[in-house]
DNA sequence: ACACAGATTTAGCCATGCCTAAATCCAGAT
DNA sequence: ATCTGGATTTAGGCATGGCTAAATCTGTGT
């Protein structure tokens, strides 16, 4: 390696080791331990190769790792993970703004990004974008300081009919989800009114702006939301 | 590796690879063979690391490699070389353009990111700043066709006292030298005029605009000039 | 209590890319 | 023609991070 620069403060992750360190994160998200399995599943690494990297890690004091059991993130563990989180997040956040890249393509580009992209421009980036607490999907940017605020679990599933709400956050794992909003302009800080529900899990019919659409519950089920109006936010929408 | 994703047209090169492509086509200009030792050198590592390099890359058919007399870039390794440098110069670019970064730190943050981002993102990059043909420093960047063109070879310091011409480009290899010549606000596509020059190498007095500066004569050695007053260039300055 | 399936770890491999130390080559001076 | 020093390659190692196959553990059902 080109003399790795030693950081002042942190261990020099590799880029797999942050890929894990994020898989963790994002499956022990309860709080329980996350199994090999589930891990090496989630990142398309054969059972004994997750096996290998957890015992790595834990050595490195980045994994809590009980054999057998499963691992959880120790603190500066944590600290590393929500580092590569406030990466990916503020470079989706960036992506969408200076390329004008649509919300279901952003994660795969910040994706290329986030293990070569220095903290000391990522915070460039932040500053450019007036420090924002949310990226495009509405999930939270972890601060400078590593502290990260999540937003409540309700869903838009969770509307009685003639209750409306602020759509706040969208999940960004499956991009054809996304591209299925974005075709019906149905985005984040949208006010939404649930018009009617279908039993046996059936669709959902809901009122955007003007608009009237149908949703597929499961669709429902991934959108999260703030019960009220919209609030003026504090999302630089423009630079 | 997590499936290679098989590039329809090209070798997944790795970023050390691309190191080493990059290091070679800048050191080879010439077309003169470039000695494992002067690679080794540029790149910080041991001689044998780049032998043993050197090797495989003219097993896979990227390097014309003699051995005791040095590499050469195959057409293939070349236009490899030129993807790479495609993607520093546009990055800095858009790095330049989007985060305000000075033109004596964008080649840093710019490294960061050429291994990882993906031509796709790179094309994005480039539509959106309108095709630039070169850098913040000059360099002209290759197309997508990956076809490069040179600027000429005459500097500053070539220019006799009462001529004047216009900076096209400046060396980026020394931050030092850019960051002085921001200081005094002197860039690309500003007319200079040469005043005077000491004999022995000593330092030239010249105008730029409606100021006079002098300049150690290794700098404008390092200022590469097109005779002749600045005209409208197709360098997009705006967005 | 025990057997068995599935989860997990261990053992042993491979590729990449770096290193140092030890050959070996080659060109210029004698 | 030979010597010799610097360039170059070869030999042998190490770390990272994947893999498969084989052991081993653990909890559940009988």
């Amino acid at each position: 390696m080109a003399s790795p620069v030693t950081t002042s403060t942190s261990t020099s992750t590799s880029a797999s080791v942050e890929d894990y360190l994020k898989a963790i994160y994002s499956l022990g998200r309860g709080g329980e331990r996350v199994a090999t399995t589930e891990l090496a599943e989630r990142l398309g690494f054969a059972a004994s190769s997750a096996s290998a990297m957890v015992g790595r890690l834990a050595e490195t004091g980045l994994l809590d790792y009980v054999p057998y059991a499963g691992v959880r993130l120790t603190e500066e563990g944590e600290r590393q993970a929500l580092r590569v989180i406030r990466r990916h997040r503020l470079l989706e956040s960036f992506l969408a703004r200076s390329l004008d890249i649509p919300w279901d393509r952003v994660h795969l580009y910040a994706e290329q990004l986030e293990h070569a992209a220095s903290d000391e421009l990522i915070d460039l980036i932040a500053a450019k974008l007036g420090d924002p607490t949310v990226d495009p999907h509405g999930d939270p940017i972890p601060t400078r300081e590593l502290t990260i605020e999540e937003s409540g679990a309700e869903t838009l599933a969770d509307l009685e009919p003639g209750q409306s709400a602020t759509l706040i956050r969208v999940s960004d794992s499956d991009p054809e989800m996304l591209r299925y909003l974005a075709e019906r302009e149905i985005g984040i800080d949208e006010e939404i009114e649930m018009l009617d529900r279908q039993p046996f899990d059936g669709p959902c019919e809901i009122r955007v702006g003007a608009r009237t659409e149908q949703l597929p519950l499961a669709l429902a089920r991934a959108m999260r939301i703030r019960r009220g109006p919209t609030r003026p936010s504090a999302r630089g929408r423009s630079a």
